[in-house]
DNA sequence: ACCACAGGATTGGATATCAATCAATGACAA
DNA sequence: TTGTCATTGATTGATATCCAATCCTGTGGT
């Protein structure tokens, strides 16, 4: 049993990212603190993380909430990811070994088989998974947290938005990207890579309100139990409901 | 009277950077809710705050210590860095306005002035703000927040090397990047960016051993003292005694 | 010299308590 | 009815005290 609130933490921020914490909920000392049985100081020093990592936001004597971006911090986010990612292609261009280029091919295979066979749940995540996997290779530990922190608040913005044009077009972009960048044409996989991010930023259609549906405690209860709990459960929405169970995420295989 | 632990956590980071905390000194809670005259909870919370920052590091049932990068996370902080800047130069030389020139313009021309007249602490204050106006330019507060993350690091490097080479070469390397940028002329300029900051750490020689010379509590008074106290104080350097009381910095015009 | 054990010191956390501040409520007047 | 103001309740910010777990150290025995 390491720190608590650091575990307290993480586990806010999972519920975040799945959307079972929506943008604007309130995160209240008291009632967390019965939720995970806990005083209220570790949850102070939970949401204090929280804060500082992006994912909250702290109004004096008013609590916590789950932060709740703005568009034009949506824009600054995906302009800073796209820094990072270009940043990162263009180290791997130069420094990249016949075994990290094989890791990506691979990783973009295993992506490009999940699609074909209509595990698009597989595909969302490996899709997520492939831009971590990119920025890992650059080694550099600093880089890669940098990058995740820019990812958490990315998947938060997906709260915020009515996910449903078609990204079809977008599937193949990690593919792309790892070809232009192993036959070294830099520029072009770079561009692709700002178009990539554009193209999902432009889709973003901010709904000003986002409706809770779930009280903290009911969405946290399935993280507790012990840490044996199920595995983590995709958000439940309302509208998206014929999406069988994928999460409403950037990646996944919509047609409209 | 706003958020206590976060004051208090300011007020280390500011020692921190000023070398008065030097890494490794050991932040025990009890010693630091005396000399700040705050229960130790607050304390706690202000060094997860340090530790979110990297500036701390927290070692269960042992305590907080000021973080003591190696020598592998010192490139790795001078890699990030280099990748937001170059990264940061390319969206300016797309998309700045000619006020945002004539800024940048002016900020090394107030730095040339300093080096010229002499006054090296008002050039050395100036070198560091030139990263940090630079990167306030892509008006993108999310790439600013995580630039100056990495530039408190690099400051908090600089507590572990003896800095006695010479940067005269160096000096003019901020009225170039901004030259050459303004010319269009973006792969010298980040290639020049690359080249400071390569020659930065490649004079780093981390000694091991740095010796703390002063207790938290003798560290931390000038910052007490509600609040109206002198301004920031240089650190107290041994060796570096022949400095004139210039801080050791990368920009500090040093002739060996 | 070396190992084991005990004690001290420090952190991590719980609980109870108080002050400060915000928000909702309700009373009252126009 | 509506708008304004005061009271009250709830929540946070912070403190003090206490206890458990753990690490460090120092001592004693072999």
């Amino acid at each position: 049993m390491s720190n608590r609130s650091q575990a307290i933490a993480d586990i806010l921020t999972r519920a975040i990212l799945d959307h079972r914490l929506v943008p604007g909920c309130k995160l209240g000392e008291r009632e967390l603190s019965e939720v995970f049985d806990v005083s209220r100081i570790v949850i102070r020093q939970a949401l204090i993380r929280l804060a500082d990592d992006g994912l909250a936001q702290i109004e004096r004597n008013r609590g916590a909430f789950v932060a709740r971006p703005s568009m034009q911090d949506a824009m600054e986010i995906y302009d800073a990811l796209t820094l990072v990612e270009q940043g990162v292609a263009a180290q791997l261009s130069d420094r990249l070994g016949p075994a990290g280029w094989a890791e990506l091919r691979q990783h973009v295979e295993r992506q490009r088989q999940a699609v074909a066979s209509g595990n698009d749940a597989l595909a969302d995540v490996l899709g997520q998974e492939f831009h971590t996997v990119f920025v890992r290779l650059s080694r550099n530990k600093v880089m890669q947290e940098i990058h995740a922190q820019l990812v958490r608040r990315t998947t938060l913005l997906r709260s915020l938005i009515t996910a449903d044009f078609d990204y079809c077009n977008l599937l193949d972009d990690h593919a792309r990207v790892v070809e232009l960048l192993e036959k070294g044409r830099l520029k072009p996989a770079m561009e692709l890579i700002d178009a990539h991010h554009r193209s999902v930023v432009r889709g973003y259609i901010m709904d000003r309100q986002v409706f809770p549906e779930l009280t903290p405690r009911e969405a946290l209860e399935p993280y507790l139990d012990g840490k044996a709990g199920e595995p983590p459960k995709p958000a439940p929405r309302k509208k998206a409901a014929e999406n069988g169970g994928a999460r409403a995420h950037t990646h996944v295989h919509v047609v409209k």
